[in-house]
RNA sequence: GGAAGUUUAGCUCAGCUGGGAGAGCAUCUGCCCUACAAGCAGAGGGUCAUAGGUUCGAGCCCUAUAACUUCCACCA
């Protein structure tokens, strides 16, 4: 039962309804198919508590157009989707909600505190999953995961005993970035770096035998608390005799050894450091070098410590900075004060300062990892669109420093470590099983308190998703997966650790390409951003302009790693789009005969078909090729133009005399315009779904079995049977012919609707004859007569083409003066080009070392701008 | 400090392996022609950032410069 198209293009009345069939048919189920080569993407996992903002769209986007372009193919495709547990992203949003009613999790316990975070994540979570379907996600919800999920967190587990045996995870202690806000460990890349303006301060230490002083400088006065000793080079003849002293540390009691070290930098400063293992990564090196104590100095809220900090204990970092800045100026110590700009660490998450501080943490030993991983990036194995990310891939990888993976917040995987109680035992034992007891003596143990990075699990998402570690028919078929789509603002986060992570625990790669895509920005090229208020809510656009608007503006000009601007004006353009599509087939539907089953290309066919179907099948073929090699922006636009220029603008003007007319031109046209409309809604499929959904369910169909959803209908193929060169070339002068009559009315201000009387004079009067009914129809040609030779009025137009004089008798609207300045003009331009190509092809350099075709083309061209000179001025010399 | 990207029409951007510069929007002109005014037919508008180089031929390849953007590292 074939659909009525409505009448005018109104996405909300049927993108909801018809994603509901899609999930009712069960299509987007990949239904493991031996015989079918498998593609696979997994979802990036969005936050399981997240909303869609621009960027997830765009990822979507791009992933749905690939999924359903291989599925049409004949793939057996997968889209995986899933959401992640985002560790602190959602600990923070549940802590904040629990503020209001005044709760604190360290009220609620571990525990009490979990159960409120499942109940939170319950209410709120996967929100996303319904605004994903919004945008026609075709993912197969039925293998929705969540790292979280009891699969996932066991590949966890296991991931994190396999690498504790191998020894590639250690526990200890170095310094890590640490959030007083958020009070939890962070990775490096969870470190941002921002300039501040800051001071210099030029201390006084004065030595400790009472000869002199020793002046450091700091930008952190009060890490003074935590210092173990001042340093110097070791060829720093100024400080020579000094080393081996000792000084007073100022505002405490305690003395400090001055070291010798080839990590001072003799130019920088005063050539002295001030040495603070506990909060500083250079300084903890030296230290260990040295054997110097680690004297931490704040509170895991970064509060002054109690003991080391003497009367300044309890502050806040930066109170007890200005205190004790104060007292040095006051005990004649601080030598002076300057500005200075320096790069500070701050927490990603909230923005807090983080403090640099050596802490017990677990730690992946990355070296070892890294290797392969740079391997199968650098052999070509695995790649990534474009290549030119491959570059800060492999920078990071080779300058890979260990990945702090312990968090102190209490959402996320639990840390299977435990330690016996028995400090005679000590024993650490790593198991998946809950235990209460050490194996090793039988005493209480204790587990971990701290959980894994949320980078940790999604850096499995590939695999831990299909099953592994059981070899599960998912698992066997689809992985390695086949494209992951991503931002680039996530490779280091992200890809490189689902690389290394893949090859270390399947020995297989995660997937094969990575194609990245940049950011969407505002319209003043600024990122979308909370703070900012500029973020542009995709609901709300395909609430007011459908989801296919959405994603066409999405697509449209997007090249691989590039950002691109969002203006509303591209949306609007979009949907302009969508709707002309839509009144074409409807122009169709109107005019098809009522009993037509599926279009069927006639033998005979005239050569405005030919012509069509000839640039359509070179649609076909660009298109194709363009999305296999992750062009999607210029797939895209190569469709559009071809379905805008040619089949609208063109094709389905010319089937409206033949339609007038009836009979065997008629049917031929009706069904070359289905056939088309056809093709180009599959093509167009992927990019749109919806929109080519509604209208192929009101299309004439074959009859095969497809035609319930375009969904399943199979990707048209280039056809060498379609290809018609010559009537290509042929019709495309008739194409010409038009335009340039067109041209010339316009100039002339001769409105549409007058009929004019135009005579043809053409060596090939077959083909212009053909056309007449194209001329009256679309040059508004009243007589219309074609001949070898022809004598025009005085008060004619000619419009010259390379095979035609085409004179227009308009009377007294002719102006002979223009139109022989107009002539003259063309004669100007066309001379142009034959000199330029006569110059080209008197070039002996180019005769000798230009290709043969190449040459050739520009003798054609030559010839055809020669032959069109000649009718140019035999029209001039008939005016004058 | 290191690296990458960008620079093409007034604006937003395409331009795949080098062969006479493209689209959309905006501007201007003319059209309500029974698919579409969310439209149709036309027009104008560019030293392809700058300077060199390679080549028969450069928007495209090489070198340098400038401006903007981003990433990485971080010396107290």
């Amino acid at each position: 039962m074939k659909k009525e198209l409505a009448k005018t293009y109104s996405p909300k009345d049927f993108e909801d309804r018809i994603y509901r069939e899609w999930e009712e048919n069960n299509y987007f189920y990949a239904d493991i198919d031996p015989k079918k080569k498998p593609y696979s993407i997994v979802m990036p996992p969005p936050n399981i508590t997240g909303q869609l903002h621009m960027g997830h769209a765009l990822d979507c986007t791009l992933q749905d157009i690939l999924i359903r372009f291989k599925r049409m193919q004949g793939y057996c495709a997968l889209w995986l989707p899933g959401t992640d547990h985002a560790a602190l992203a959602t600990e923070a949003k549940i802590v904040s909600a629990m503020k209001e009613e005044g709760v604190t999790k360290y009220d609620l316990g571990r525990d009490g505190f979990m159960e409120r975070a499942w109940a939170w994540n319950d209410k709120y979570g996967g929100r996303i999953k319904e605004q994903q379907r919004k945008m026609g996600t075709s993912c197969d919800w039925s293998r929705d995961r969540f790292t979280m999920d009891e699969g996932c967190s066991k590949a966890v587990q296991k991931v994190f005993i396999d690498l504790y045996e191998k020894g590639l995870i250690y526990r200890g202690e170095r310094i890590i970035n640490w959030c007083p806000n958020c009070k939890t460990s962070i990775s490096d890349i969870e470190t941002e770096y921002e300039e501040q303006d800051g001071f210099f301060w030029h201390i006084n230490y004065p030595l400790a035998d009472g000869t002199g002083a020793v002046e450091i400088a700091t930008t952190r006065p009060e890490t003074l608390l935590g210092d173990s000793a001042i340093a110097v080079h070791p060829d720093d003849e100024r400080y020579k005799d000094i080393v081996g002293k000792y000084v007073k540390l100022p505002l405490t009691d305690r003395e400090i050894p001055i070291i010798a070290d080839e990590y001072v930098d003799m130019e920088f400063g005063t050539g002295v450091v001030k040495i603070t293992p506990a909060h500083d990564p250079n300084d903890f090196e030296v230290g260990k070098r040295h054997d110097l104590p680690v004297i931490h100095m704040m509170n895991d809220d970064a509060t002054i410590k109690q003991g080391v900090g003497g009367k300044y204990a309890g502050m806040d970092r930066y109170e007890a900075r200005k205190a004790m800045v104060a007292d040095l100026e006051a005990a004649g110590l601080l030598v002076k004060t300057e500005p200075h700009k320096h790069n500070v660490g701050t927490c990603q998450r909230c923005g807090t300062t983080v403090e640099p501080t050596a802490s017990l943490q677990w730690f992946v030993k990355m070296k070892e990892l890294a290797q392969p991983a740079i391997d199968v990036v650098k052999s070509g194995e695995l790649r990534f669109i474009p290549q030119r990310f491959e570059n800060g891939y492999l920078y990071w990888m080779e300058n890979i420093r260990d990945w702090c993976i312990s968090r102190q917040i209490w959402w996320g995987h639990r840390i299977p470590a435990y330690y016996c109680q028995n400090k005679e035992c000590g024993h650490t034992e790593i198991t998946l099983e809950h235990i209460d007891k050490c194996p090793k003596c039988g005493a209480a143990v204790l587990q971990d308190e701290d959980t894994l990075d949320t980078w940790f699990s999604s850096a499995l998402w590939p695999f831990s998703t299909l099953g592994w570690p059981e070899k599960t028919a998912d698992y066997e078929y689809f992985y390695p997966t086949s494209t992951l789509v991503t931002g680039y603002d996530i490779i280091t986060f992200w890809v490189s650790r689902m690389i290394f992570s893949g090859l270390e625990h399947t020995g297989k790669k995660p997937f094969s390409d990575v194609l990245i895509h940049g950011l969407v920005r505002d319209e003043q090229g600024r990122k979308m951003s909370k703070s900012l208020g500029n973020g542009v809510d995709p609901l709300d656009i395909i609430d007011r302009f459908g989801a296919d608007a959405l994603r066409l503006t999405l697509v449209t000009g997007n090249a691989p790693g590039n950002d691109m601007r969002w203006t509303e004006t591209k949306v609007t353009n979009s949907r302009n789009f969508a709707n002309k599509l839509w009144n074409a087939s409807r122009y169709i539907l109107l005019n098809l005969p009522e009993d037509m089953a599926g279009a069927k290309l006639p033998d005979e066919l005239p050569i405005e078909d030919k012509w069509v179907l000839s640039l359509y099948n070179a649609t076909v073929k660009t298109v194709t090729a363009n999305l296999e090699s992750y062009e999607l922006g210029v797939a895209v636009q190569n469709l559009c133009d071809f379905i805008r220029d040619i089949y609208c603008d063109w094709y389905i003007e010319l089937t409206k005399p033949r339609i007038a007319q009836g009979g065997a031109t008629a049917l031929a046209a009706q069904n070359v315009l289905v056939y088309i409309m056809q093709g180009i809604l599959k093509l167009l499929h992927p990019f749109m779904p919806f929109i080519t959904e509604e209208i192929w369910q009101s299309m004439p169909t074959d009859g095969e079995g497809n035609e319930k959803s375009i969904m399943i209908s199979a990707w048209p193929e280039y056809d060498e049977k379609l290809n018609y060169p010559a009537e290509q070339e042929s019709f495309g002068k008739i194409v010409d012919a038009i335009g340039a009559i067109r041209v010339q009315r316009s100039e002339m201000n001769v409105p549409p609707s007058k009929k004019v009387t135009m005579l043809v004079e053409t060596e090939d009067k077959e083909l212009f004859n053909s056309a007449a009914p194209f001329f009256a129809a679309l040059a508004g040609a009243g007589e219309f007569t074609v001949t070898e030779k022809a004598e025009a009025s005085a008060d004619s137009v000619t419009v010259v083409t390379s095979d035609a004089r085409i004179f227009i008798p308009l009377g007294e609207l002719v102006d002979k003066q223009k139109e022989l300045a107009r002539l003259e003009k063309e004669r100007s331009s066309v001379q142009k080009d034959i000199d330029f190509l006569s110059a080209k092809l008197s070039n002996p350099g180019f005769l000798a070392k230009a290709p043969a075709a190449q040459i050739e083309n520009e003798r054609a061209k030559l010839k055809k701008a020669q032959e069109q000179m000649e009718k140019i001025l035999i029209s001039i010399d008939k005016m004058k």
